[in-house]
DNA sequence: GCCAACGTTGGC
DNA sequence: GCCAACGTTGGC
């Protein structure tokens, strides 16, 4: 199947496009929503393309673009008692949370802020813009995908 | 900092 | 299994 495209959230504040362009590469770390986990576990694959995106920031928006390096995985935060993210309900035998690696690939010049994304019709239906929606793990259509970067070919 | 929207927990 | 209470997300 050929590559999916998918929206991660991140708070800049916490890890930002420009701490991932500093490290080159990452895992996504910290999902402890059960529908987020199921994108990560089952559908999100190696190859797959994502946007950054900075919730909860100055400016909301999509920061850049990131590729997924690895198929899903037990995320690691979950076993470490000294962790944020530690689960006690979680085992090695039956993992709760996983956790994809993802590679820097661009950062935008600007982020493309969610109120300019809002003004585009061809995005309308897109799952970021709905109202309310608070998942940090998106599929994104490869038509969506596109028009973003037709709409903002400077970014 | 506010608060609407949503997810999770736990008593029953 | 219902649903109120509580916690979290995230735009503004």
């Amino acid at each position: 199947m050929a590559g999916q495209y998918w929206l991660l959230k991140s708070e800049p504040g916490n890890y930002s496009v420009d701490d991932l362009k500093r490290d080159r590469s990452t895992y996504w770390e910290g999902v402890r929503n059960y529908q987020a986990r199921n994108f990560l576990r089952d559908s999100i694959k190696k190859g797959d393309e994502v946007f950054f995106y900075h919730s909860n920031a100055d400016l909301a928006g999509i920061a850049g673009v990131a590729k997924v390096t690895s198929d899903g995985y037990p995320d690691p935060s979950q076993f470490d008692p000294k962790s944020k993210y530690f689960d006690p309900k979680s085992s090695k035998e039956k993992p709760l949370w996983y956790v994809v690696d993802i590679q820097f690939s661009e950062k935008f010049p600007a982020v493309i802020p969610l109120e300019n994304l809002k003004k585009i019709k061809a995005l309308e239906g897109m799952p970021l813009l709905q109202r309310g929606q608070r998942l940090s793990v998106q599929p994104v259509t490869r038509a969506h995908w596109k028009v973003i970067f037709e709409e903002f070919p400077g970014r």
